[in-house]
DNA sequence: CAGTATCCTCGAGGATACTG
DNA sequence: CAGTATCCTCGAGGATACTG
């Protein structure tokens, strides 16, 4: 880690915290992803060396805490409490970053499987009913199409075959049409308006699937930023 | 600048923010420090291409903006509507690093020049009497111990020379003592009473340095992560 | 004062293969 | 799955001198 050589809370601050790569990892764990597999997923372009060399100096910050695996539960990275208080700061850049510096998506921006996981952790799992649903996403724009969600108010998990049960829900979009709609640029209506995104499967699951779909804890600030 | 990527805000604002010096500078423009050579004194060990290179990188993106000298202004760096609103995310570094990331001056982090420009930029000049003021620094443990501030509410300047008019007040602290103080690690009674920084001149002079005195504008957090 | 131009260094991090 | 070990590359940025 780099140092200022300064007597100041924002060059501290900026040692930790304005480090390739750093805001995005704080961003996974802050969104509960803990695995060192699932962080690394979720960075494509970070080289697995350098994915442990962040943790290790965010160790060394005491932000993060790896928890070897115990009985039951699987090793993994942890926020400290002063870990959990950098939300705000990562908030901030990214509220700032999608009113000033958020234009519409380009192209190479875009990872299908960058998405879904984003998707899948922010199910509000609590207003699922009361059994397995399972929904096919069809990205028509993409090579490899087709997406599986499994959605229980345990757990929501993604897959790239047919689990073989019987599908709920069908979604069709393009690649970047979901984006818009799950970082709030487009509304749900707006999206269904313009045929962007359709849903299809049994009335009573295509309504209530807009409330099951949890947006990026940023779509406020990208919906303000984008009028 | 870095590409992550991704279509992300968090990743968007990394983007431009989370670089090397930074938001040190952007620190220093919100500041109001605004002229080149200004920056580069406020910013021990940075090299003078690196600064132009963040700053044209700032311009790119639409964060600050340099406006050429006109009748009467110099030229100089300002931060754009965008730019200012950058604030609240280098106050929040800033306030989460004064409570988990600040500890006791590293004597390497010292640097009078540099303490002795931040305490210049924020006297209060509107509290100021209605003529200047001529106030000498003697920071006992340094080699280079005097330095003079000339107070007057249009402007307020340091000098290492002494300026020749009568003195009004005298100021003796020990540079890590006045960097505390300045930061808001130790009250102003707390400095006086354990003899780290003395002021001494005519009684009514004395009693009103500490309201011309403003403190660092992360000083509230640093008092609130110190005890 | 506010930079630019040139040359060069070194270390951050990528690629690849391997491991408990 | 969660890394480590090794080797190597390249580009960010330092040093220095110069300029309108």
């Amino acid at each position: 880690m780099h140092s200022y050589g300064q007597y100041c809370p924002v060059a501290k601050g900026a040692e930790i915290f304005a480090d390739r790569w750093t805001p995005l990892i704080l961003r996974e764990l802050l969104a509960d992803v803990h695995r060192f597999s699932d962080l690394y997923r979720g960075l494509p372009g970070i080289s697995r060396s350098l994915l442990v060399s962040r943790l290790r100096q965010l160790e060394r910050a005491d932000v993060v805490e790896r928890r070897p695996a115990a009985s039951g539960a699987a090793a993994g990275y942890h926020l400290t409490e002063g870990g959990r208080e950098l939300r705000p700061v990562v908030m901030a850049l990214g509220e700032w970053a999608a009113r000033r510096a958020f234009g519409d998506p380009e192209p190479a921006d875009l990872k299908p499987e960058v998405l879904m996981g984003w998707i899948a952790r922010r199910v509000n799992r609590d207003l699922l009913p009361d059994r397995r649903v399972l929904v096919r996403f069809d990205l028509r724009d993409t090579p490899k199409r087709w997406w599986w969600m499994i959605l229980e108010a345990a757990d929501v998990s993604v897959c790239r075959q047919d689990p073989g049960f019987a599908l709920d829900l069908s979604v069709t979009a393009g690649l970047a049409d979901l984006y818009r709609l799950w970082l709030g640029r487009v509304s749900f209506d707006e999206a269904r308006a313009d045929g962007s995104v359709r849903v299809e499967g049994a009335t009573a699951l295509v309504r209530a699937f807009p409330r099951w779909l949890g947006l990026s804890p940023l779509a406020p600030a990208v919906r303000a930023g984008a009028r």
